[in-house]
Order: structure tokens, then sequence, then C-alpha cells
DNA sequence: CATAAATACGAACGGTCGTGCTATTGTCTC
DNA sequence: GAGACAATAGCACGACCGTTCGTATTTATG
């Protein structure tokens, strides 16, 4: 089938596109003329644009898990796997790949008022990625590397600022010291009780 | 004039307006409905929609100083005070006055890709923010509440992702004991070193 | 190679967008 | 109260939106 294939083109330019306009600022019309594609003949690919949302959103889900959450899983529990869970988080977060930075912290934001499948699919996967996050640091409970005080939930949601904080001052900004702030902030969440 | 009082109560209802469904995202008809005016009887006060959105951000500024940031300065320098800048935002960022949440946080991630002035303004009024918080943290090293290594634009960069975490769990994955966790987190920011 | 199916195109639809015009209404000043 | 002026409404415009439909072209299948 040569559809797949075509789809897949729509979709890496869709999300690109997405990265740096956000969701809801991507039209079919320019999604069209960015691919070399007629308006009808790339809406023949999904029935509507809610689902060409849906699957632009799934398919960042799917590079963001083998970017960011696969590699990590091949280190040793513990820190080093929680640091390479945060050090390909901001590789990915100012990769090249996506122009306009991670396409879910501009999604969260925007759709954080609109009910709707949409929605309901991204807050899966955020609820899927602290929960990663989250049982990384219950892994470090369990090493020793981290005090048995130590609440997991608690510095998932720490992580989660600080990645958060990055994107915006770096990207928004345009603090050159911001990969160097954040990774500040992360020695001292996991370095010191 | 009765101008200015109008122009004031449309600010008003496009402040709400705006906190929900972002700046891009509210139409000046939308907009025009929602005030009881007409689409041309409201663009007259504005001479273009740029005009009308960056009137609506230094609005949003205004209020965030007169709700944030001044109250906080009738409190002691140091600890104190930062503490109150902290609450103070906590509650701005989830009181009813804005029901989308805070406005910068969403100009923040639907602008930082599209240059312009409104752009430029936002970016001045983030700067003056994360500037303040820092002063305040220098304030705090200078009365000896924190330990004379600390580094105030450090302590700055993560109370802001503390607060953008916090929004995000409250206003997307519905967490509600993200306020509970906005507060743990700050106070380890601030009361270890 | 023929044929059926998959894929892409062009035109058109009703809507909404931001933004100009021209009137008409309302409000302030003398 | 009348005249000047500010404020609002109504309407029209070109552009783009998501979507549908009929048709042409490419691809896969026998």
């Amino acid at each position: 089938m040569k559809g797949e294939q075509t789809k897949s083109l729509i979709l890496e330019s869709a999300l690109k596109l997405v990265s740096v306009e956000g969701l809801g600022a991507v039209s079919i019309g320019r999604l069209a003329k960015s691919v070399g594609l007629s308006k009808s003949g790339l809406f023949a690919h999904f029935k509507s644009k809610d689902a060409l949302q849906e699957e632009v959103l799934e398919r960042a889900s799917n590079e963001f898990v083998a970017n960011v959450v696969r590699p990590a899983l091949k280190k040793p529990r513990g820190i080093p796997r929680l640091q390479a869970i945060f050090d390909n988080w901001l590789r990915w977060a100012s990769s090249g790949r996506l122009p306009g930075g991670c396409i879910f912290v501009g999604a969260a934001v925007e759709l954080d008022d609109k009910p709707g499948a949409l929605r309901d699919f991204l807050v899966k996967t955020q609820k899927d990625w602290v929960a990663t996050l989250a049982t990384a640091v219950g892994l470090a409970v369990d090493e020793g590397h981290l005090p048995k005080t130590t609440a997991p939930e608690q510095i998932a949601f720490e992580l989660y600022g600080i990645m958060m904080s990055y994107h915006l001052y770096k990207r928004l900004l345009g603090d050159r010291q911001a990969r160097s702030k954040a990774q500040d902030a992360c020695a001292r969440l996991l370095g010191a009780p």
C-alpha cells in the first residue's frame, strides 16, 4: 500500500508544523501545501481534522517513548536510569527534530480547557509519563540511591516542573544557560535529600 | 468618555475568554458577542487585532502585578516576602478570576515561536517577573534566611518550574493534590540548602 | 496487459475570519 | 436644547476554514 507511506509523510510534516504553531493553528490547507498534496488529497487519509490531530499526538507519543523512555530502560535501575531519562528529555525538548519544541508542552496548555477525545488522549499519555517518572524514582529508592523517605510522586512533579521551566527559559526567554540551570536543578533534586 | 469604560469592559471579557481558549483562538466576532457589541463596534476600539491582543496582555500584566507582586511587597524582606509571592501566584493561577488559568502560561507557549511585537511584550514581562523573583531571593540571602552560596537566578528558575508544574497537574491532570505538591516543593527549595 | 481498487485532484459548499466603509445612534459641551 | 463629536451598527470584501463530491490518475492484482 502506498497510502500508508504517504500518511506517514504527512504526519512527519504535521509533527514539525504542530510543534511550531500548535495543534489548533495548523490548517489542513497549509499542511497539504507543506507536503505537496492537494487539500482534499490529504484530507482523504483522515476522516476528519480531529482524527488527524489525534494521529499527530499518537505519533508524537510513540516518538517520545522511542527517544526518551526506551533508551533509558537500558541503563541500570536507580539514579543512572533517572539521569538518562532526564537527559533524553532535555535532548528531545530541544532537538532540531521538533523545531518548535516539545509538542506535549504546547498541547497540554492548548487542550487543558477543551474537553474531547483529543484532550482525553493527551491526559492519558501525560499520566503515563508522570507514572513512568515516579516508578523510576521508586526504583532509585529501592536501590538505595535515594533515602527511603523520598516521595516518588513529589519528585516526578518537580522534575516535570524543571522540564517546563527549561522549555520556557530556552524558547521564550532565550536563556543560553537554560540547560545548565535545568541540570543543576535536577542534580540537587536527585543528589540531596 | 464612555469609550474608555466600554473598552475596559471589553478587556475584562477578553481576559476571561483568552485564559480559557488562548490568545489566538479568540476571534473578534465571538468576543463581541460575549460583550454584547457588534463586531465592528468592538473593533473600532482597537485599530487591529494585534493591538487588542497586546492590550489584553498588558491588562493581564497589570492585574498580575496588582494581585501577586504588590501585596507581597508589604511583607518583610526575605522568606516571608518570598512565601507571599509564591502563595499569591498559586492563588492567581487558579482563582475564578481567570477561569482558564494564568494567561501568561498560555501565551508563553503560544508565542514562543511567533516573532512580533506581541511576543516582545510578553518576553519583557516574563523577564521582569523572573528578575523580580531573583531579587526577592537575593534579599532573602541578604537577610540571612538563605545561605550565602544561594544562586538567586537558579532559585527563580526552579520556582518558575514549580508553578508551571502546578498549573499542568491541576488543570490538565486534575490532580487534587497539585497545590500541596507545589507547596512541598517550594518549602524544600526555600527551607533546605 | 487488463481491470479493479486505491489514491489524488479540482471545484464548490456554507462558515468564520479580520478589516474597511457608510450610516445611525448616543453622549458631551456650550 | 442645538451642534459637534464620539461610539456603535450594518454591510460588504476577500481570504481561508473543514468538508463533500465527482472525476481523473496512479497503483496493485489477476
